[in-house]
DNA sequence: GATTGTATGATTGTATGCAATATGTTATTA
DNA sequence: TAATAACATATTGCATACAATCATACAATC
């Protein structure tokens, strides 16, 4: 027998991360912030001088946003910040909609009356922000109820695929959320669905947040097309940096 | 106007592919195939002699294989092929049976006529070959059917990522079916959606959906675990390896 | 004038070498 | 003897160098 030696804890992370990781990880953001918009080339000796870091960690990083699907590789002549077509934005939201409806189902079923409790909190804050006009943060609150909603449905797998796939369309998600009617629509549909989860309606519940997310993807999907284009109505997130 | 000059037909890909790219594309097959065992270290230079290419183009292919989830790294300690948990088996396999059901949906609102009566043949298929115990033949028509149904949905994104996850899962699949009466079992499973389907019945079909591969995946969950061994029932699909 | 051939520069694809880190073994000390 | 230290080895992380490929420009040809 063995005698029980008394191990560390767990791995301290701690570590410092490898220049791959580093490089994936604010690739990723720029590319989500725009500051790398779509089709712009990619190319490898300009990145190397930004990050200070030579070509292999940096070509590690690339493979991985390619399988993550934000850039696209040419073979022999580099990688592109991917595009989206208006086509592709309708089908992944056709997606992630009822990736969230099955969640909700999930959600609804396993879910403690606290994490309840806690979710109409999260719903209410979000109704106050709005109605103090505090779009940004209001915003925020939506997105946050959202993943919440996700995690709630206690899959992991099912939350790291519509993580995924909201990495893909964060890029142009906030375009939904421009127009003052939407605003206000997609708050009435919140209401509409908190109230059948209070209702114990599952059903009821899922469907109307599948329809929620599929009629913000329907509106992105406008918007990138160019159907819809800037009007009196919109409004900037921007407006709001100075808080 | 222009004169309509004879173009070529479509644009030939034709391309030697990068070594990363097959490396990514043998090293994959060899984990789905269980070659390469949940576990099994992965050193860069054993698979660099096996390949014969240098570390760059294999590092790349493991950092792809990582984000798969077919790889797991461990930083300075090298990569190791990815092990399934039951209890992650379930939960893949909770959202496989979700993907599944959606798709089912999606297909049923969006194929032709044509495209049913061509599931049908399939199933239809599927049942003579399971009549007459041609096991690897009925799996592989299991397997295309499920496949079938996801592409008539409509949605590539959908489908992509129902491929990904069937390709992490793939490694332990086939332990679903290992079992004579789970064999009979899926068989009426079948039969029960593609009745409903027949019958434009959307709700009972994609319902039936999600329950059969719901029920594939506990079957598949019990065995990883363990609670599940070879017994009288099994059988294997290798002794019809001379047909 | 449009097409084809050729040269040049830019960029990617791959191989290799060195430094950093982790693991295992032996020596050392309390 | 148990713990620690010191060293040796194996392996990864990263940087660099070279080869292959592509884009562009310009000359040659019909």
């Amino acid at each position: 027998m063995e005698t029980v030696r008394p191990t560390l804890p767990i791995k301290r992370p701690l570590r410092r991360r490898s220049l791959h990781a580093e490089a994936v990880e604010t690739l990723r953001e720029m590319i989500i912030a725009g500051e790398l918009a779509p089709g712009v080339r990619l190319i490898e000796a300009e990145l190397c001088e930004l990050f200070h870091i030579s070509r292999t960690p940096l070509r590690e990083a690339l493979r991985v946003l390619e399988v993550e699907g934000l850039v696209d590789f040419y073979p022999n002549r580099g990688a592109v910040v991917s595009t989206i077509s208006a086509e592709e934005v309708v089908q992944q939201f056709e997606v992630l909609a009822n990736l969230e409806r099955v969640a909700l189902e999930l959600a609804m079923a396993r879910m403690s009356p606290a994490d309840l409790a806690r979710l109409n909190r999260m719903h209410d804050r979000m109704i106050d922000l709005y109605e103090a006009k505090q779009r940004r943060e209001c915003f925020q609150k939506d997105f946050d109820i959202h993943n919440r909603i996700v995690a709630l449905s206690g899959n992991p797998v099912l939350r790291d695929m519509h993580a995924g796939l909201m990495t893909r369309s964060r890029r142009v998600r906030y375009f939904a959320l421009h127009s003052k009617s939407r605003w206000s629509e997609a708050m009435s549909e919140h209401q509409a669905f908190m109230q059948a989860v209070n209702d114990k309606d599952v059903q009821r519940a899922s469907m109307l947040m599948r329809d929620h997310v599929l009629r913000t993807g329907f509106l992105v999907g406008e918007f990138v097309s160019g159907r819809i284009d800037a009007s009196p109505d919109m409004l900037s997130l921007a407006d709001q940096d100075n808080d």
